[in-house]
DNA sequence: CGGAATCCCAAGCGATACTG
DNA sequence: CAGTATCGCTTGGGATTCCG
Protein backbone atom coordinates (compact mmCIF):
# COMPACT_ATOMS: atom_id res chain seq x y z
CA UNK A 1 0.00 0.00 0.00
CA UNK A 2 1.78 3.10 -1.25
CA UNK A 3 0.21 5.00 1.27
CA UNK A 4 -1.11 7.51 -1.34
CA UNK A 5 -4.42 6.57 -1.81
CA UNK A 6 -6.16 7.10 1.72
CA UNK A 7 -4.77 9.71 4.60
CA UNK A 8 -4.40 6.49 6.91
CA UNK A 9 -2.75 8.08 9.92
CA UNK A 10 0.74 8.17 10.01
CA UNK A 11 3.16 6.83 13.01
CA UNK A 12 1.81 9.02 16.03
CA UNK A 13 -1.76 9.39 16.18
CA UNK A 14 -2.22 12.80 15.67
CA UNK A 15 -5.40 14.96 16.25
CA UNK A 16 -6.31 13.85 13.14
CA UNK A 17 -7.04 15.97 10.00
CA UNK A 18 -9.42 13.88 7.72
CA UNK A 19 -10.53 15.36 4.53
CA UNK A 20 -13.83 14.47 5.07
CA UNK A 21 -15.70 13.28 2.82
CA UNK A 22 -18.24 15.69 3.28
CA UNK A 23 -20.98 14.12 1.58
CA UNK A 24 -21.84 10.58 1.56
CA UNK A 25 -19.03 7.79 1.74
CA UNK A 26 -17.55 6.87 -1.38
CA UNK A 27 -14.57 5.36 0.32
CA UNK A 28 -10.89 4.95 -1.25
CA UNK A 29 -10.83 3.64 -4.48
CA UNK A 30 -9.07 0.74 -3.02
CA UNK A 31 -11.72 0.04 -0.86
CA UNK A 32 -14.11 0.52 -3.62
CA UNK A 33 -11.95 -2.02 -5.72
CA UNK A 34 -11.95 -4.51 -2.88
CA UNK A 35 -15.54 -4.48 -2.59
CA UNK A 36 -15.89 -5.69 -6.07
CA UNK A 37 -13.33 -8.56 -5.80
CA UNK A 38 -14.82 -9.53 -2.38
CA UNK A 39 -18.01 -10.01 -3.84
CA UNK A 40 -19.87 -13.68 -4.17
CA UNK A 41 -18.97 -14.19 -7.94
CA UNK A 42 -16.39 -11.72 -9.21
CA UNK A 43 -13.51 -13.29 -8.46
CA UNK A 44 -14.16 -16.56 -9.92
CA UNK A 45 -15.64 -15.01 -13.43
CA UNK A 46 -12.72 -13.27 -14.05
CA UNK A 47 -10.39 -16.37 -13.02
CA UNK A 48 -12.84 -18.14 -15.65
CA UNK A 49 -12.89 -15.86 -18.29
CA UNK A 50 -9.28 -15.27 -18.11
CA UNK A 51 -9.12 -18.52 -19.84
CA UNK A 52 -10.87 -17.66 -22.75
CA UNK A 53 -13.56 -16.28 -24.00
CA UNK A 54 -16.65 -17.25 -22.65
CA UNK A 55 -20.59 -17.64 -23.75
CA UNK A 56 -23.10 -16.69 -21.48
CA UNK A 57 -24.72 -20.07 -20.74
CA UNK A 58 -21.25 -21.92 -21.22
CA UNK A 59 -20.29 -19.43 -18.06
CA UNK A 60 -23.38 -20.43 -16.10
CA UNK A 61 -22.03 -23.89 -16.88
CA UNK A 62 -18.69 -23.66 -16.26
CA UNK A 63 -19.64 -21.49 -12.81
CA UNK A 64 -22.02 -24.62 -10.92
CA UNK A 65 -23.68 -22.27 -8.16
CA UNK A 66 -24.50 -19.01 -10.02
CA UNK A 67 -27.77 -18.03 -10.61
CA UNK A 68 -28.23 -16.38 -13.87
CA UNK A 69 -29.05 -12.97 -12.32
CA UNK A 70 -26.10 -13.09 -10.48
CA UNK A 71 -24.14 -13.71 -13.55
CA UNK A 72 -25.63 -11.25 -15.25
CA UNK A 73 -25.11 -8.53 -12.70
CA UNK A 74 -21.27 -9.94 -12.33
CA UNK A 75 -21.16 -9.77 -15.86
CA UNK A 76 -22.88 -6.02 -15.97
CA UNK A 77 -20.39 -5.03 -13.33
CA UNK A 78 -17.12 -6.28 -14.64
CA UNK A 79 -18.27 -4.36 -17.71
CA UNK A 80 -19.20 -1.15 -16.37
CA UNK A 81 -15.69 -1.02 -14.79
CA UNK A 82 -14.01 -1.89 -18.11
CA UNK A 83 -12.69 -5.33 -17.00
CA UNK A 84 -14.95 -7.63 -19.23
CA UNK A 85 -16.17 -6.84 -23.00
CA UNK A 86 -19.66 -8.09 -23.82
CA UNK A 87 -19.96 -8.69 -27.87
CA UNK A 88 -23.42 -9.50 -29.34
CA UNK A 89 -23.73 -11.97 -32.41
CA UNK A 90 -26.74 -10.69 -33.93
CA UNK A 91 -27.67 -14.95 -35.19
CA UNK A 92 -30.77 -16.67 -34.12
CA UNK A 93 -30.89 -17.58 -31.54
CA UNK A 94 -28.71 -14.54 -30.22
CA UNK A 95 -25.26 -15.64 -29.17
CA UNK A 96 -23.15 -13.04 -26.64
CA UNK A 97 -19.52 -13.45 -26.46
CA UNK A 98 -17.68 -12.47 -22.89
CA UNK A 99 -14.20 -11.61 -22.61
CA UNK A 100 -11.56 -9.92 -20.44
CA UNK A 101 -10.40 -6.72 -21.31
CA UNK A 102 -6.62 -5.68 -20.88
CA UNK A 103 -7.95 -3.84 -18.06
CA UNK A 104 -9.36 -7.06 -16.77
CA UNK A 105 -6.38 -9.46 -17.51
CA UNK A 106 -3.83 -6.88 -15.71
CA UNK A 107 -6.00 -8.11 -12.74
CA UNK A 108 -5.39 -11.22 -13.28
CA UNK A 109 -1.71 -11.16 -11.51
CA UNK A 110 -2.46 -9.13 -8.63
CA UNK A 111 -5.48 -11.51 -7.69
CA UNK A 112 -3.34 -14.35 -7.96
CA UNK A 113 -1.33 -12.85 -5.16
CA UNK A 114 -4.24 -12.91 -2.54
CA UNK A 115 -5.92 -16.43 -4.48
CA UNK A 116 -2.75 -18.08 -3.76
CA UNK A 117 -2.17 -16.80 -0.28
CA UNK A 118 -5.30 -18.00 0.58
CA UNK A 119 -4.88 -21.02 -0.64
CA UNK A 120 -1.31 -21.53 1.08
CA UNK A 121 -3.13 -20.67 4.37
CA UNK A 122 -6.43 -21.87 4.16
CA UNK A 123 -5.35 -24.61 7.02
CA UNK A 124 -3.59 -22.42 9.34
CA UNK A 125 -6.76 -20.16 9.19
CA UNK A 126 -8.97 -22.88 9.36
CA UNK A 127 -7.18 -24.25 12.35
CA UNK A 128 -7.34 -20.42 13.97
CA UNK A 129 -11.47 -20.88 13.73
CA UNK A 130 -11.54 -24.38 15.22
CA UNK A 131 -9.07 -23.08 17.75
CA UNK A 132 -10.82 -19.83 18.70
CA UNK A 133 -13.80 -21.29 18.41
CA UNK A 134 -13.24 -23.98 21.28
CA UNK A 135 -11.72 -21.15 23.60
CA UNK A 136 -15.21 -19.43 23.33
CA UNK A 137 -16.49 -22.12 25.79
CA UNK A 138 -13.34 -22.87 27.54
CA UNK A 139 -12.68 -19.63 28.80
CA UNK A 140 -9.67 -18.95 30.34
CA UNK A 141 -8.04 -15.87 31.97
CA UNK A 142 -6.70 -12.79 30.58
CA UNK A 143 -3.31 -13.32 29.16
CA UNK A 144 -0.48 -11.68 30.49
CA UNK A 145 2.16 -9.57 28.36
CA UNK A 146 5.57 -9.01 28.75
CA UNK A 147 4.98 -5.61 29.38
CA UNK A 148 2.47 -3.44 31.24
CA UNK A 149 0.84 -0.42 28.90
CA UNK A 150 0.46 2.85 30.60
CA UNK A 151 -2.83 3.50 29.99
CA UNK A 152 -3.00 6.93 31.35
CA UNK A 153 -2.53 8.74 28.24
CA UNK B 1 -17.78 -34.27 2.95
CA UNK B 2 -16.41 -37.18 5.09
CA UNK B 3 -16.94 -39.51 3.35
CA UNK B 4 -18.17 -42.65 2.14
CA UNK B 5 -19.29 -44.66 4.58
CA UNK B 6 -22.98 -45.03 4.82
CA UNK B 7 -24.07 -44.20 9.04
CA UNK B 8 -27.83 -44.33 9.07
CA UNK B 9 -28.99 -42.89 11.32
CA UNK B 10 -30.16 -44.84 14.21
CA UNK B 11 -33.57 -44.93 16.30
CA UNK B 12 -32.55 -42.07 18.64
CA UNK B 13 -32.25 -38.56 16.69
CA UNK B 14 -29.27 -36.72 16.61
CA UNK B 15 -29.26 -33.45 19.00
CA UNK B 16 -27.82 -31.07 16.38
CA UNK B 17 -27.26 -28.11 18.47
CA UNK B 18 -24.80 -26.92 16.52
CA UNK B 19 -25.85 -26.32 12.58
CA UNK B 20 -23.05 -28.37 11.54
CA UNK B 21 -22.64 -26.68 8.12
CA UNK B 22 -23.33 -29.34 5.67
CA UNK B 23 -24.28 -26.42 3.98
CA UNK B 24 -24.17 -26.66 0.28
CA UNK B 25 -21.28 -23.86 -0.62
CA UNK B 26 -18.39 -23.82 1.99
CA UNK B 27 -17.30 -22.30 -1.21
CA UNK B 28 -13.01 -22.60 -2.08
CA UNK B 29 -10.98 -21.63 0.35
CA UNK B 30 -10.05 -18.31 -2.25
CA UNK B 31 -13.82 -17.28 -2.16
CA UNK B 32 -14.00 -17.20 1.34
CA UNK B 33 -11.06 -15.73 1.92
CA UNK B 34 -11.94 -13.15 -0.80
CA UNK B 35 -15.60 -12.21 1.10
CA UNK B 36 -13.10 -11.47 4.36
CA UNK B 37 -10.90 -9.11 2.43
CA UNK B 38 -14.39 -7.60 0.78
CA UNK B 39 -15.96 -6.79 3.49
CA UNK B 40 -16.37 -2.92 4.30
CA UNK B 41 -13.13 -2.48 6.95
CA UNK B 42 -10.83 -5.66 7.09
CA UNK B 43 -8.59 -4.29 5.08
CA UNK B 44 -8.07 -1.22 6.15
CA UNK B 45 -8.14 -2.31 9.49
CA UNK B 46 -4.90 -4.88 8.45
CA UNK B 47 -3.23 -1.86 6.48
CA UNK B 48 -3.42 0.55 9.66
CA UNK B 49 -2.26 -2.35 11.99
CA UNK B 50 0.38 -3.03 9.52
CA UNK B 51 2.32 -0.29 10.66
CA UNK B 52 2.50 -0.91 14.32
CA UNK B 53 -0.16 -2.47 17.08
CA UNK B 54 -2.80 0.09 18.12
CA UNK B 55 -5.40 0.18 21.20
CA UNK B 56 -9.06 -0.17 20.76
CA UNK B 57 -10.41 3.51 20.87
CA UNK B 58 -6.66 4.69 18.96
CA UNK B 59 -7.26 2.76 16.24
CA UNK B 60 -11.39 4.07 16.30
CA UNK B 61 -9.67 7.66 15.97
CA UNK B 62 -7.40 6.36 13.06
CA UNK B 63 -10.48 4.88 10.98
CA UNK B 64 -12.44 7.66 10.58
CA UNK B 65 -15.86 6.51 9.56
CA UNK B 66 -15.71 2.70 11.30
CA UNK B 67 -18.54 2.09 14.35
CA UNK B 68 -17.86 0.68 17.32
CA UNK B 69 -20.05 -2.21 16.40
CA UNK B 70 -17.86 -2.76 13.33
CA UNK B 71 -14.65 -2.09 14.24
CA UNK B 72 -15.06 -4.84 17.05
CA UNK B 73 -16.64 -7.30 14.56
CA UNK B 74 -13.35 -6.83 12.51
CA UNK B 75 -11.15 -7.37 14.62
CA UNK B 76 -12.67 -10.75 16.10
CA UNK B 77 -12.91 -11.61 12.80
CA UNK B 78 -9.26 -11.12 12.10
CA UNK B 79 -8.39 -12.73 15.61
CA UNK B 80 -11.04 -15.57 14.91
CA UNK B 81 -8.73 -15.94 11.41
CA UNK B 82 -5.52 -15.83 12.85
CA UNK B 83 -4.48 -12.40 11.13
CA UNK B 84 -4.81 -10.32 14.55
CA UNK B 85 -3.54 -11.17 18.33
CA UNK B 86 -5.81 -9.27 21.18
CA UNK B 87 -3.68 -8.75 24.27
CA UNK B 88 -5.41 -7.45 27.14
CA UNK B 89 -3.67 -5.27 29.88
CA UNK B 90 -5.12 -5.53 33.49
CA UNK B 91 -4.84 -1.89 34.33
CA UNK B 92 -7.66 0.42 35.00
CA UNK B 93 -9.09 1.86 33.40
CA UNK B 94 -8.26 -1.52 30.88
CA UNK B 95 -6.52 -1.47 27.87
CA UNK B 96 -6.74 -3.79 24.56
CA UNK B 97 -3.96 -3.74 22.24
CA UNK B 98 -4.42 -5.29 18.49
CA UNK B 99 -1.76 -6.33 16.34
CA UNK B 100 -0.89 -8.68 13.25
CA UNK B 101 0.45 -11.35 13.71
CA UNK B 102 2.87 -13.50 11.48
CA UNK B 103 -0.01 -14.30 9.48
CA UNK B 104 -1.54 -11.18 9.18
CA UNK B 105 1.86 -9.08 7.88
CA UNK B 106 2.12 -12.07 5.22
CA UNK B 107 -0.99 -11.20 4.01
CA UNK B 108 0.32 -7.30 3.13
CA UNK B 109 2.28 -8.11 0.15
CA UNK B 110 -0.59 -9.84 -1.56
CA UNK B 111 -2.80 -7.48 -0.98
CA UNK B 112 -0.63 -4.60 -1.50
CA UNK B 113 -0.52 -5.75 -5.18
CA UNK B 114 -4.49 -5.51 -5.30
CA UNK B 115 -4.25 -2.73 -3.51
CA UNK B 116 -2.07 -1.36 -5.97
CA UNK B 117 -3.80 -2.10 -9.38
CA UNK B 118 -6.77 -0.34 -7.91
CA UNK B 119 -4.85 2.73 -7.12
CA UNK B 120 -2.82 2.61 -10.78
CA UNK B 121 -6.27 2.56 -12.18
CA UNK B 122 -8.70 4.03 -10.18
CA UNK B 123 -9.29 6.52 -12.97
CA UNK B 124 -9.81 4.37 -16.24
CA UNK B 125 -12.50 2.36 -13.98
CA UNK B 126 -14.09 5.64 -13.12
CA UNK B 127 -13.69 6.96 -16.79
CA UNK B 128 -15.30 3.44 -17.84
CA UNK B 129 -18.17 3.65 -15.39
CA UNK B 130 -18.84 7.86 -16.52
CA UNK B 131 -18.96 6.06 -20.32
CA UNK B 132 -21.59 3.31 -19.64
CA UNK B 133 -23.62 4.78 -17.72
CA UNK B 134 -24.42 7.48 -20.79
CA UNK B 135 -24.45 4.73 -22.71
CA UNK B 136 -27.13 3.82 -21.28
CA UNK B 137 -29.30 6.68 -22.68
CA UNK B 138 -27.42 7.24 -26.03
CA UNK B 139 -28.24 2.89 -26.63
CA UNK B 140 -26.22 2.70 -29.97
CA UNK B 141 -27.06 -0.57 -32.54
CA UNK B 142 -25.34 -3.71 -32.03
CA UNK B 143 -21.30 -4.26 -32.79
CA UNK B 144 -20.73 -5.66 -35.66
CA UNK B 145 -18.19 -8.66 -34.65
CA UNK B 146 -15.48 -9.87 -36.73
CA UNK B 147 -16.47 -13.00 -36.84
CA UNK B 148 -20.12 -15.16 -36.87
CA UNK B 149 -20.62 -17.62 -34.39
CA UNK B 150 -22.18 -20.48 -34.94
CA UNK B 151 -25.24 -20.96 -32.61
CA UNK B 152 -25.16 -24.32 -33.00
CA UNK B 153 -27.16 -26.69 -30.97
C1' DC C 1 -30.27 -18.11 -26.21
C1' DG C 2 -29.65 -14.31 -23.19
C1' DG C 3 -31.44 -11.87 -20.60
C1' DA C 4 -35.05 -8.45 -17.53
C1' DA C 5 -38.56 -8.17 -13.83
C1' DT C 6 -40.36 -9.43 -9.56
C1' DC C 7 -40.39 -11.36 -4.94
C1' DC C 8 -38.37 -12.19 -0.80
C1' DC C 9 -35.07 -13.65 2.69
C1' DA C 10 -30.60 -13.05 4.91
C1' DA C 11 -26.56 -10.72 5.72
C1' DG C 12 -24.02 -6.28 6.23
C1' DC C 13 -23.79 -2.23 8.37
C1' DG C 14 -24.76 2.16 11.13
C1' DA C 15 -26.80 4.69 15.19
C1' DT C 16 -27.78 4.60 19.68
C1' DA C 17 -27.82 3.12 24.35
C1' DC C 18 -26.03 0.55 28.07
C1' DT C 19 -22.10 -2.01 30.90
C1' DG C 20 -17.78 -3.76 33.55
C1' DC D 1 -11.47 2.26 28.00
C1' DA D 2 -13.33 -1.37 25.60
C1' DG D 3 -16.64 -3.31 24.67
C1' DT D 4 -22.07 -5.66 24.29
C1' DA D 5 -27.12 -5.27 23.00
C1' DT D 6 -30.79 -3.79 20.26
C1' DC D 7 -32.93 -1.74 16.36
C1' DG D 8 -33.83 -0.73 11.70
C1' DC D 9 -32.27 0.43 7.22
C1' DT D 10 -29.86 -1.01 3.10
C1' DT D 11 -27.57 -4.66 0.05
C1' DG D 12 -26.59 -9.04 -1.61
C1' DG D 13 -28.27 -12.73 -3.57
C1' DG D 14 -31.38 -16.98 -4.73
C1' DA D 15 -35.78 -18.60 -7.02
C1' DT D 16 -39.07 -17.94 -10.26
C1' DT D 17 -41.38 -16.09 -14.16
C1' DC D 18 -41.59 -13.76 -18.47
C1' DC D 19 -39.86 -11.79 -22.90
C1' DG D 20 -37.41 -10.69 -27.57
Amino acid sequence: MSGTHTDVPSMVATPLVLPVVADEYEQCPVTDVLRRVGDKWTVLVVVVLGQRPYRFNELHRGIPGISQRMLTRTLRGLEEDGLASRAVFPTVPPSVEYALTDLGRSLLGPLSAVADWAVEHQEQIARSRARVGQERFTAGGVQEPSRIAAPGQ
